[in-house]
DNA sequence: CGCGCGGTTGACAATGATCAAAAAAGGTGG
DNA sequence: CCACCTTTTTTGATCATTGTCAACCGCGCG
């Protein structure tokens, strides 16, 4: 339990007292193997502990859609509230352990432990900005420049797991990585080359190495034709008409015609 | 109170007792006034009364990313909670209405209200959900296909709504769709005139009549060359070598070697 | 050993990004 | 109401990038 929190990004204080009969039972999951079916209804939560999994949306043409990649702390099966039934399959993508969370104790379990509910917090506001960072990675129109943000992303989020940020092993087939940055798998492996070509990255089949992150940071620059937007479009702060105070940045914290509801 | 909780989904019963003294406060913001600044520290959050915004993330090279759409019900804001800081714009597309939750009242309140607790998770599970739909839209290759794509999805967010399907007020400009889908304006442009020259659309700039749903949703169909993926790869259940159980498509109720801890 | 799978590279056609410019819509001030 | 400006949208033309098809290599596995 104690551990769960800490992989969620939350320390307990030594003081704190975790309930030890709370449901909290650890599942191995094989390489390959599907921990969660997309469409089925779901009972159980999943915390990733060590490993890794992705989680693939086939779409009506038989595609297999990439949506995201589960690392450990990672919170999977939530998207199944709101409509009842998964979204998506999750597949280890290599022998993995997780914490499994059943919903229906779910409830009761955070008003137990605030720091769990805080912590599934944390996790969920994580994983909406991390899947705005996938829509980053497709938004660029060159496919190098959308491997070269894929890498340094994937290196952040080693960053964050205490790991190396210069030595990558991707866990992900090319296939995979051409799913969740848009483009064809052949186009991924000609990015590698021409990103290794420039002495930017080593690849040596799923392992690379970042050898000069700040030219492949260079090289993850330019989203498009550097044209109409980049250009000295002076957008000066007076241009705020709204609820917002213009000196300072921060969210309305004064409301121009409240009303309490 | 009440009304907050129907918009986020959830119906209270009439003896539901709502804490009349709770700071819920409504804010109004003008069409092109940011309610949000990418950068700044979240005091607020927002849920979307009426009305609709977008957010927008400005990346190095200046290009703004769009990257969701926030429309009646959507929870702004909680993406913050993660790094601190808020790691997109709001923007509204017209005049709207917004609910503020501060957030430091806000622990409190969900524990007074479970059914705002409930409406929170199920928002956020829902704009989870978006997020990956979002990606759906930018996985197509063929620009009329995303574009086609993108007109079905709004279209069912409509009848979430309780708005007709077949006839959408677009607040987005040329210039947002195009970032959203990840392609040159230009080519939304083309892509529009394309799908009205064939009949399953007709256009008057932001207005769009879908005329012929069924062609539409043929048009939306193939994400990429019907090559390899759409082939008979027979993935019969037997393949399941992991926790899940074959027979059952229900995530895993039984654990193999399941410990407590 | 042969087969299949993942990865790499080549060749070619096509789609769309880009540049350019005109047309339409929206807003402002007389 | 109309002239005038800005912004948005549309259309055109050109060229590069990349999707697609195809062949090839290396590897693990039955």
């Amino acid at each position: 339990m104690r551990a769960l929190m800490r992989l969620m990004g939350v320390n307990t204080p030594p003081t704190y007292r975790v309930d030890e009969a709370c449901p909290l039972v650890l599942c191995h999951v094989r390489q390959d193997a599907p921990l969660m079916h997309e469409g089925a209804p779901v009972h159980t939560l999943y915390v990733v502990r060590t490993g890794s999994l992705k989680t693939v949306k086939t779409l009506v043409d038989g595609y297999e859609q990439l949506l995201s990649l589960a690392l450990p702390g990672d919170l999977l099966g939530f998207e199944a509230l709101y409509q009842g039934t998964l979204p998506a399959s999750a597949i280890a993508l290599e022998d993995s352990t997780v914490f499994a969370l059943p919903v229906n104790r779910l409830q009761e379990m955070r008003q137990n432990h605030p720091l769990l509910d805080y912590a599934i917090h944390r996790t969920l506001s994580r994983q909406l900005v991390h899947a705005s960072e996938a829509a980053e990675l497709m938004a660029a129109v060159a496919s190098d420049v959308r491997l070269a943000r894929f890498l340094l992303w994937m290196s952040a989020r080693m960053v964050e797991l205490g790991q190396s940020p210069r030595r990558l092993l991707l866990r992900l087939s090319r296939r995979d990585i051409a799913s969740l940055l848009g483009i064809a798998h052949e186009t991924v492996s000609r990015a590698f080359s021409s990103l290794a070509d420039d002495g930017c990255i080593k690849v040596d089949n799923r392992e690379v190495e970042l050898l000069d992150i700040g030219r492949l940071t260079a090289r993850a620059g330019s989203t498009r034709g550097v044209s109409a937007e980049a250009r000295p479009r002076a957008r000066t702060a007076h241009d705020h008409n709204g609820v917002d105070v213009p000196s300072t940045w921060f969210g309305a914290d004064r409301w121009p015609d409240g009303e309490t509801s």
